[in-house]
DNA sequence: GTGACAAGTTTACGGCGTCAACATCGTCTC
DNA sequence: GAGACGATGTTGACGCCGTAAACTTGTCAC
């Protein structure tokens, strides 16, 4: 023992159930959904192998918080790149800029932590409460884009038979150009990325925005 | 031993490879990517643990197998999709119908098969033999989607400047909503689905088509 | 025939998820 | 205070997984 005074650790951890949360999101960073290990999870909190049994009734529970907490930093990913936008005063333009922004939010962060992005994904989990999966302001990534569509319909760019459908419809291209190119297009260099990603959000803007 | 004759197994199989593949696709079908389990192959094709290891250097080398094969397959699925158009002799409407056709395919073969859809497109793989991962007409999932743009861009209904951005935004709209059909919103009933399937392409088009 | 090589087998190892049994702590009651 | 008790961690064990090493069986070339 080589650190004297408060340092030996208590029994008992205190807060084991969010410290196994917190490694299994750094897990899934490095290496994606298979790489959260629950034996490793503990090993960094510096706990026994089933400590995190009296916590989550199995791995595919600690699998869930960290799909939530994944879909939390995606939504606070969105929120950081709409505080970047400068409203103009044109509700036309402010509200297609805060869409692109949305957009870019969501497909960045995938690309920043494409192990996370795939968390949040996973297939294998019916629903995630909303509450924990939320950013800053509460709302989830979807929430975000839906109140963009909202602006461009206050703003009279879309028109209201198209909003139903454009709500899936854009959810649908970030999220497949998110994927993409993190996985079959991800040898494509930064900058080409970048101009993929602007014209495809342009392309579909067209057939979202109301021809004058 | 029940059965008599020339049931007695011979010491080589004879083709392990394929039948290995072949059972890994079934696995896939039933459970997606990590359920691509080369004992469990193994042990469905009545061969020993290890024999894989004669053909493949590792299961990720089975793994890219199986994602060919799903790959071929989605191929297969849009091309069946395609032979159900009906040409009209008016290239526009052709070249639309077609674009359809392949979207849907697309779609539907996610929906069809969720497992392999998934394995297809699984991330931790290079690349992927094109010649191994095409459908009839030798041609892939994206050939065909290709091919669909290059007949709108003859038909006059496509600008020449979105011909290159048209060609990834295609993908990613068909690919984000099959991953979200059968990921996040699995819960939508059929009938529903099929609707939000035909809107979005329809939202999506309008971005395409140029404006008469 | 015999020797080399390809293809399958057995055995073994460490890592994983999980269960059952045991240990330790704070807390609540008398 | 004393002691019971429930919540929280630990140890040990089981079966399954991927994989490596060494051995066995069949085939074909000479």
């Amino acid at each position: 023992m080589t650190l004297p005074g408060p340092g030996k650790q208590p029994y008992h951890h205190g807060d084991l159930a969010n410290a196994l949360v917190q490694a299994g999101v750094e897990l899934a960073r490095e290496g994606g959904p298979d790489a959260i290990v629950l034996r490793e999870a503990a090993r960094r909190v510096g706990v026994s192998a089933t400590a995190a049994y009296r916590h989550f009734s199995a791995l595919p529970d600690l699998v869930e918080e960290v799909a939530a907490a994944a879909l939390s930093r995606l939504a606070l990913a969105m929120e950081a790149e709409l505080d970047r936008c400068r409203p103009t005063g044109d509700a036309r333009a402010d509200a297609w800029t805060e869409m692109l922004a949305v957009g870019r939010g969501y497909v960045h962060f995938a690309l920043a932590e494409p192990g996370l992005f795939a968390v949040a994904f996973t297939r294998d989990k019916p629903a995630v409460d909303n509450a924990r999966a939320s950013g800053r302001t509460g709302l989830t990534a979807r929430d975000l884009l839906e109140r963009a569509l909202d602006k461009m319909l206050a703003a009279g760019m879309l028109s209201p038979d198209d909003r139903g459908p454009a709500s899936i419809a854009s959810w649908a291209i970030v999220h497949g150009l998110s994927e993409l190119l993190v996985g079959k297009l991800s040898d494509l260099p930064a900058p080409a990325r970048e101009a993929v990603i602007e014209q495809t959000l342009e392309v579909f803007g067209r057939g979202l925005i109301i021809r004058e």
